[in-house]
DNA sequence: CTTGTTTCGAAACAATGTGTTCGGTTATAA
DNA sequence: TTATAACCGAACACATTGTTTCGAAACAAG
């Protein structure tokens, strides 16, 4: 626990990126693939049943079957798995980028849809038991989609730039709000009505203030 | 940490409940009350050095200069001081309840402008820094309060009772959205602006939708 | 099939944190 | 003043983390 940034746990290990998004390329030797895929696939079914704060490295190697030197090996942490098993969900963020001109928070219903298949999965790593490190992550992203949405919709009508910050995140918190409560299962609706929801409660406002 | 829930670190302290508001009665004993306080301001200050997360609770006797087992006596948890820390806040939310009854959203306003005043306290406790427990139990708070003020603006006039739900989910996302990025401080706004910036997207959608 | 390399596993470790217990001390209220 | 409730501090059992070591096994290449 004294060097984590500086040493590595096993030194023959070559460099992988840490950085979040980052799809690492598939190891061409078997034995990596099966290891990794078996902690990724065991962190999921635990944060299933006890939810991620609860699940220890310890609980992680045991339902893997993966020696402990072996998972310091692959991953520097709990969140590292946890990173390691998002990056299929964050490029459902980015896709539909501007598909329909004319409607605004055109990701709404697609995201919806998707999150609705893989259920499961969303559950566990987005929900109240899924630690809050990937609602982060997903606010940050989405952010940034809604921000280009807006400059593009609207282009030089732009008012006070701080302004519009703070309309990027009142659409975010409202949209991972409804996203977050409709994960847990909270809510039973259809994604077309969580769509409406949330564009019937944004967009009229949003549309005024920008058209001044 | 194996009866947690079932014995008491000390046997001879009378029964204090442990509900979120319970505002615990002051004790008469001014070494109990030196104590508590001394750890619940250990806290504000450790959030604000460390995070709620990085604090520990060896640290908070350390900074309060307080036994071991005397914290056990008073406090169950590292969380059990932070909900004791929160009896302020929550009455916050409760005021102007439907002061104007022609503005909706009443207490977006006042809740911006306090919040300023106790500026540190809010930050240590509502920051990315300040664990999620309190913002959880904000959100409830404000949502009922969102809720029942939706409900005497627009009487009788209920669409679906389970689509005002996913309104106030809207709502109280956006507004709680505002206010986590503006105590920690990413924004420099006065309170006047936030409440402008947050009643200008909620606002129209609201209205139109429940005026049908 | 042999050989050199890479990964794996098991066990032990130091470090740190948690929650509990206990015997003795001190402050407080009555 | 005095009985007692609250405190201290040390030690405790236990859990978790991250690191190290070494021998065994799997692997790829020839």
């Amino acid at each position: 626990m004294v060097n984590k940034q500086i040493r590595r746990a096993v030194p023959y290990w070559t460099g992988m990126g840490k950085v979040f998004g980052n799809s690492r390329r598939e190891s061409s030797d078997r034995r990596v693939r099966r290891t990794r895929k078996a902690v990724q696939q065991a962190l999921v079914e635990l944060i299933l049943e006890k939810g991620y704060e609860a699940v220890t490295v310890t609980d992680l190697i045991n339902r893997a079957d993966v020696g402990r030197s072996t998972f310091y090996a692959h991953f520097t942490d709990k969140q590292d798995v946890l990173f390691s098993n998002l990056d299929e969900l964050s490029g459902l963020l980015r896709l539909a980028p501007a598909s329909t001109p004319g409607t605004l928070f055109a990701f709404s219903l697609p995201m919806f849809e998707h999150l609705q298949e893989q259920r499961r999965l969303a559950r566990a790593l987005l929900g109240r038991r899924g630690g809050s490190a990937v609602m982060a992550r997903g606010e940050q992203i989405l952010a940034t989609v809604v921000r280009d949405e807006l400059l593009a919709a609207f282009p030089t009508r732009s008012t006070a730039p701080d302004s519009l910050d703070l309309m990027v995140t009142c659409v975010v918190g409202a949209f991972m709000a409804l996203l977050r409560t409709w994960v847990d299962g909270e809510v039973t609706a259809t994604p077309t009505e969580m769509d409406a929801a949330f564009r019937a409660v944004v967009t009229p406002g949003v549309e005024t203030a920008l058209r001044r």
